[in-house]
DNA sequence: ACGATCACG
DNA sequence: ACGTACGTGATCGTT
């Protein structure tokens, strides 16, 4: 009879699948689909194999309304409510899934997935195997025996719990199969089972201990006669007893297969990669793949890519492979960071459609003689490449003379303008989402994966971005821009270390003097720059009032330093140490180091492909936050230097984000003002306090910025209120009137929001997309952070979009001119320009024609100019 | 690796 | 009762 061993899984699918749809917040996939239950079942399920490693396993459900219980009681589970349709739906979905990973599913028309699991456990207990029970529901721990254990779900999914047969009787004193009795007698409100009305568990309980089951506590009712509990069990006789049959786990459901067709098989991996990528399960997919990887019988995925390729080290091998492919090639740099700046090229990687991919060895000359092959291909205007990051492309190539004609696809400008919150737009990343890249590949083998993928993602990248009006977004402003911005970036600028260097040393002079000061005033030395120590310090030691905490301990920061400035005057003295200290290590080290000592140049990067919402950001150094606002900090610029013979020449956008704010709201009041030109701050305090703009004063002014800010970042009385040191209440005073004035701003925030929740994203002017996936959430801070984002979102991209056609048409227009003139940075609103002397005026002018009018609004786009020998001693330029 | 802080738009 | 203003990057200290 012993013909098999191990151990066998049974799941109450319908329990697990509540559970999940209960548990795990609402998740759909990108058609809309519902996938939540689906989503927790699977986790749940894998993770069950893999702790428990089952030699057999099968999933019940129920079947239809009714089953055989309902006969002897018509009410049965009568209180329950129906299934959501949000989780009905999920059910098919699930079903296909464990049918394609090759789970035994049973269901049977007339019994409940309990019945069935009782069966199929007899049928193991038989076999001799170990069972465990996956359910939610306790019912089930009267199967449990000494060869059957039960695994409860507790709150969730994840916290789970393991009855065996002495569990059980540890914590009821019954048997397993006493479950059934306990709640023949106290009934179960869930299932509709009546019980004994008045018996509940303590009593009912106690009477099976003395008792053991329900039939022979109503054959001693008698042992309670006079009692309320004898009548109740006189009367209640035959609805115990019919609760007892309810309660009774059914053990001979007439099943189609047995144990033998539970044993577990590899799943159809093609299959079910084909349903997990369907269902967008980006994480269960790359372990599912892992999984098909390491099996003994590996299918192939329909998807799957091969990483074979050839390595070529000279020039005529390069030469055939590249005849052969003609026009079409997946392009990959391989690159070495050198020195503090610029990088060294190390290897090429190249695939052609229908070929497999090759990886160009450099090292023997320097890549001169290769490259020098590879130029007249890549320059072709014909040519289309396909890489990532084709701003890095361009930098590179540029070392060898070789400059890009064709057309290009880059899978990180593509994939950004598609997912732009999406945080990892790496290649390795976007390639492992799609395929699977066998564990431990390097050097040329992943490359050659990589290439394969990028060939694969670029052409359907292309449809998704036509599909999103997104191809024209991509083609004619993010691909040229990024050719620009890699121009910008070779450029560098010029930076005097001198002026560092002698900024510096009063800067460590100061630094020093408050340093000593603050000791003495704390009467201890510590490490000021640790906000830790500084807290015990200011609070515990010196007694100084607490204002705000943060997660791990007190907060020093400024605001907080600022309140504390009245009451000691070690406060003060800090917040003037930090200022310092900040300016010296950022600015002053941090940019001495990264100098490039054959130049005297730093060269930044500016990465087109992080922010959400379509701008530019600056990396080492970030040249997009250097000290203005302070005194102390702008001296800084200083060192910022136009080239001999040069001026520096700064054209900044005024109030852009405001004026788009009137553009795309259609307000006529802002509209108004911006079409006089007046200054809108004190405007708007005139529309707010309802006064002359004549009769607005400094503070009134302040208020009204304050309340322009908030309007562009997505106002709060509680931000707007914190900003001003008023309170909530005033601040929604100001709000209220701010919108009885600006009522088109309102209606766009309201529409803008509403749009959000009914498309799931917002849009900039040039069609920029973002997704706010949690507009719709029941968490008030992601729903709150959502609904600011779909306000903020359209200004500041469409600021992005306008600067960026700006920038586009500006080079074109300095390449053409071929004066000596240079773009050097760009710091969101604001362009830098190195120009001959004699050029300032007259560029100047150009470009502030060209900003201006790169984009016609419905108010029109003020440019600022200004001019000078540094970054810091600017003048404004009128022309 | 992460949080706190602070520099910019 | 609740408690966040939008978007970044560098540095430092702590884990």
């Amino acid at each position: 009879m012993n013909i098999v061993e191990g151990k066998f899984i049974v799941i109450d699918g319908n329990s697990l699948a509540n559970r999940a749809f209960y548990a795990i917040p609402m998740l759909s996939n990108s058609q809309g689909v519902i996938t939540n239950a689906v989503y927790g079942f699977c986790n749940m399920l894998f993770k069950i194999i893999d702790e428990e490693k089952p030699q057999y396993i099968a999933v019940a459900f129920d079947k239809g309304k009714y089953v055989f219980r309902h006969k002897e009681y018509a009410d049965y589970k009568g209180q329950r409510k129906g299934t959501p349709e949000e989780l009905r739906t999920q059910f098919p979905i699930l079903k296909d899934l464990l049918k394609a990973m090759n789970v035994a599913i049973f269901e049977c028309e007339n019994y409940e997935a309990d019945d069935i699991i009782g069966t199929l456990v007899k049928l193991a207990e038989e076999e001799n195997l170990e069972s465990l029970i996956v359910t939610g529901d306790k019912d089930a721990l009267q199967l449990a025996s000494e060869k059957t254990k039960v695994l409860l779900t507790k709150k969730g999914i994840s916290q789970l719990e393991i009855y065996d047969e002495k569990a059980i009787v540890e914590k009821y004193q019954l048997n397993p199969e006493q479950i059934i009795d306990l709640k023949g007698l106290m009934g179960d409100a869930s299932d509709n089972i009546p019980g004994i009305p008045g018996v509940g568990k303590k009593t009912a309980l106690k009477l099976l201990w003395e008792y053991k089951d329900v039939e022979n506590v109503l054959n001693h009712s008698s042992d309670f006669q006079g009692k309320k509990l004898g009548k109740l069990l006189e009367e209640y006789k035959d609805q115990a007893l019919l609760s007892k049959k309810l309660a009774t786990i059914y053990k001979n459901v007439p099943l189609t297969a047995g144990i033998a067709e539970c044993e577990m098989e590899e799943p159809d991996y093609p299959q079910v990669m084909e349903m997990l990528k369907e269902l967008e399960f980006k994480n269960i997919l790359q372990n599912m793949r892992k999984k098909m990887f390491s099996s003994a019988e590996h299918q192939a995925d329909p998807q799957e890519i091969t990483g074979q390729g050839e390595l070529i080290q000279d020039s005529s091998s390069l030469d055939k492979y590249l005849k052969a492919i003609q026009d079409n090639l997946c392009l990959y740099v391989e690159t070495e960071k050198i020195g503090v700046c610029g990088f060294k090229l190390t290897g090429i990687g190249i695939k052609g459609p229908n070929q497999n991919p090759i990886y160009v060895d450099i090292t023997a000359d320097g890549g001169k003689e290769l490259l020098a092959g590879l130029k007249p291909y890549l320059e072709k205007e014909s040519v289309t490449i396909t890489t990532h990051d084709v701003k890095h492309l361009h930098l590179v190539l540029d070392m060898y003379g070789i400059k890009l004609k064709g057309t290009c696809y880059d899978i990180m400008l593509m994939s950004y303008l598609l997912h732009p919150a999406r945080a990892k737009n790496d290649l390795v990343s976007l390639v492992e989402e799609e395929f699977t890249i066998p564990p431990e590949q390097e050097g040329a083998d992943l490359i050659y994966y990589l290439l394969a993928g990028m060939e694969k993602l670029a052409p359907q990248l292309k449809e998704e971005l036509e599909q999103h009006e997104l191809w024209h977004l991509y083609k004619d402003m993010e691909l040229p821009l990024a050719r620009v911005l890699a121009v910008m970036e070779k450029t560098g600028l010029q930076l005097d270390e001198a002026v560092l260097e002698k900024i510096g040393q009063e800067l460590e002079g100061r630094i020093e003097e408050l340093t000593k000061r603050i000791y003495a005033l704390a009467g201890e030395e510590f490490n000021i720059n640790s906000p830790k120590q500084l807290g015990v310090i200011l609070f515990e030691k010196l007694g100084l009032p607490q204002g705000k905490k943060t997660k791990t301990g007190y907060s020093t920061n400024a605001e907080v330093l600022e309140f504390l400035a009245h009451e000691h005057e070690i406060a003060a003295t800090i917040l003037e140490y930090r200022q310092l200290v900040k300016l010296k290590s950022t600015y002053i080290d941090g940019l001495r180091a990264i100098i490039d000592p054959a130049t005297k140049k730093v060269y930044t990067t500016f990465n087109q492909a992080v922010t959400a919402t379509g701008r530019l950001s600056s990396t080492e150094p970030n040249l997009q936050n250097i000290p203005i606002r302070m005194e102390e900090g702008r001296r800084i610029r200083k060192a910022f230097l136009a080239s001999p013979g040069h001026m520096l020449l700064s054209a900044d956008y005024s109030q852009i984000e405001l004026r788009v704010l009137a553009h795309i709201a259609h307000d006529e009041v802002l509209r108004e003002a911006f079409q006089k030109n007046q200054d809108i701050h004190t405007r708007t305090a005139a529309e707010v306090f309802e006064i002359p703009m004549t009769e607005v004063n400094k503070e009134m002014r302040r208020a009204a910025k304050a309340v322009n800010f908030g309007i562009v970042y997505g106002i709060s009385d509680y931000g707007l209120s914190r900003d001003l040191g008023i309170t909530r209440k005033e601040a929604k005073e100001y709000i209220n009137n701010y919108f009885k004035r600006y009522y088109g701003v309102k209606t766009y925030l309201d529409t803008i929001v509403n749009e959000a929740r009914e498309q799931g994203y917002v849009t900039t002017l040039l069609k920029r997309r973002r997704y706010l996936p949690d507009i719709l959430s029941r968490n008030y801070h992601l729903r709150s952070f959502a609904e600011r984002t779909a306000m903020n979102t359209p200004i500041q991209g469409s600021a992005a979009d306008i600067i960026k056609l700006a920038m586009l048409k500006i080079q074109e227009i300095i390449d053409k001119e071929d004066a000596g003139i240079t773009m050097l940075l760009q710091v969101h609103d604001e362009l830098i320009f190195d120009v001959p002397e004699d050029k300032v005026e007259s560029f100047g002018k150009l470009v502030s024609e060209t900003m201006g009018n790169v984009y016609p609004l419905t108010v029109p786009l003020k440019v600022d100019l200004q001019a000078g020998p540094n970054w810091y001693d600017l003048k404004p330029l009128q022309v």
